[in-house]
DNA sequence: ATGAAAGCGCTAACAT
DNA sequence: ATGTTAGCGCTTTCAT
């Protein structure tokens, strides 16, 4: 199986020439005649030369290699993220090494960790966890590093980032609602992704209170922290009844997939969508579209942020000073909101 | 940013012994006496060091890394068995490099070219498109290879596998159709997968032929090689309405995408899923679990494709002699299949 | 235009 | 138990 590997002294060997002229004739160093250059490069192929790129970089101290942290790889989310990283990576000849935290500290750092051993080049870090209090701790890392979406309510400012604007996310997918004539919505969040959560809560309030609509505690929902070993669809269908309790003629959801849990919890409760309630999600990810009835989403443009976190990194790597980047999120409506209908709501209501 | 890296040896000329003591104090190497041992580990962590894997690869002749190919980064069938990939991988302290091809043939050799150069230690490729005839041009990779649901007809024998057995899959679909009285029942396919949907195919006659119910071309639709540019889902929605007015009351699709996109068309046909019509997919995506009505498919192991392939790579790697996995997929009754209906589907047809 | 030699940071065989 | 030396495969001065 392992034949030893040709290297770049096999070829002087053959070529009667030294390794440094190898070295030189293959990369097109304007050196060596172009004579000799072409008459090593028939060599090389004829002899099924590669060329080690761990030896390259061990010698350039640059491996052309990035580092990409996501929560999990099989996250419709972050599945699109990395697509974008991957495409501009690939076009610039970077490789990416990816790995997953599962929204865990210890495992991010632990990532974190191994691409810092493995020296590459730049990392990039979704959904991180990291504040602070961890700065001192990471800040030899000295690796360029661009955060996507953290989750970490100070940041430290030795990092860049790319972030979506969720409060305005939020204000959007409220104030939809509100163009539809619902005055009481609801909030259905998370309670293991802090900032983010926070961020379309506080929209969420904003939007209302700017309408002038009435607010209630009973309207919020979010998850137990400790409970988040169940998934987001769970959650969205275990905590719709007490919104629906509670009266909402609309849902303003965390995401998209705590929105199909709605959905779902609908469907079980005999709830119909949009006629008795509007739900709203937050994502854009393709199962969105194909849910029934398709749902009224929150758009974030997923290849945009792994692409232009990509190239804020890229950018880092030749050192141009770069800046944060908010990107705006933006509504797409379908069929999960409608008009309000407070005759069908009631009605419902008395049903039970 | 770039402060020089501390290396052995930096360590070394603080604690005053040579750098191969270092070297061997780090990696616990018994010949250290434990006091110098201890006293090296704690400099090395008071001065931060950080291994440079890059030398240590160059020495060791391993990079503990290995490639992986798959078609698209956010396709959701394979983004699952990255995951079971990647799972395995972590704990084996081995990283992932992760490439897309997009079912380009070109596209895959590029990236398994970069891994070559990378000196990866092994390469997992899903949906290949190489055959006997690039086998030279491939042969030496000399790197352990393992293929996943290869889509070549006649594979390299140099190389492993673990695959789906489609075959059965497609068998047990049409089966299951059978089995709740359909007696004309249509596959609906994909022509730019060439290898899993000749299976699937053949699978759907053979369940067909066994079963003694007839067959017809017309109960058969089949994307244009060409014409793949489109996405699975418009697929499926497109080619549905050929399948409906040839009078099918069962379809087995190629996969749940596929499937979807007929759900789509039934939708706009105003035809019931699954009451005037009975839908079946394959793979068993996330998806298929929220669409309305939810899907009955074939289920693939996602998870144990990535983690089995991953396992297959590691014997490889420690000369182990391994065969090639056929994995059985199963039977997932939902919502979108039901006893056949002939009242209502001759209204239906008498309706258009 | 080409070769000799040093060195990237590490491991390991060979001294002692 | 520790130091010396020689590579791993490459790029890059510095000679010539």
């Amino acid at each position: 199986m392992s034949k030893r590997r040709i290297s770049i002294e096999d070829i002087a060997r053959r070529a009667g020439v030294s390794h440094s002229t190898v070295s030189r004739a293959l990369r097109d160093n304007s050196l060596i005649s172009p004579k000799v250059r072409e008459e090593i490069k028939q060599i090389a192929k004829e002899m099924n030369y590669v060329p080690n790129a761990i030896a390259q970089s061990l010698q350039n101290q640059r491996t052309n290699t990035i580092g990409v942290v996501v929560t999990s790889i099989a996250d419709p989310f972050y599945a699109e993220v990395v697509e974008g990283i991957e495409k501009v990576a690939k076009s610039t000849g970077l490789s990416v090494l990816l790995s997953a935290s599962h929204r865990d500290f210890e495992q991010e750092i632990a990532a974190i960790d191994t691409f810092h051993r493995r020296r590459v080049d730049g990392i990039l870090v979704a959904d991180s966890r990291i504040n602070k209090h961890h700065t001192k701790q990471l800040e030899q890392i000295a690796v360029p590093t661009v955060f996507i979406n953290s989750q970490t309510e100070d940041q430290p400012d030795i990092f860049h980032s790319v972030e979506i604007n969720d409060r305005l996310g939020a204000k959007l997918a409220v104030e939809h609602l509100i163009s539809l004539g619902h005055t009481s919505i609801g909030y259905l969040g998370v309670g293991d992704r802090s900032r983010s959560n926070q961020q379309r809560l506080e929209g969420y309030r904003m939007a209302l209170t700017e309408a002038g609509l009435p607010q209630s505690n009973n309207w919020v929902a979010i998850s137990d922290e400790d409970n988040v070993r169940i998934s987001d669809v769970a959650t969205g269908q275990q905590l719709l009844s007490k919104l629906v309790i509670a009266g909402v003629t609309g849902i303003f959801c965390y995401n998209d997939m705590i929105a199909i849990g709605a959905l779902l919890g609908c469907q079980e409760l005999g709830i119909s969508v949009p006629q008795d309630l509007s739900i709203v999600g937050f994502d854009g990810i393709a199962l969105s579209r194909y849910v029934t009835p398709p749902l009224t989403t929150i758009c974030q443009p997923m290849l945009e942020i792994g692409s232009s976190a990509m190239q804020m990194l890229l950018d880092l790597l030749e050192e141009k000073s770069v800046e944060n980047r908010v990107l705006s999120p933006f509504l797409v409506k379908r069929g999960s909101s409608a008009a309000v209908n407070k005759g069908r709501r009631q009605e419902a209501e008395g049903r039970r």
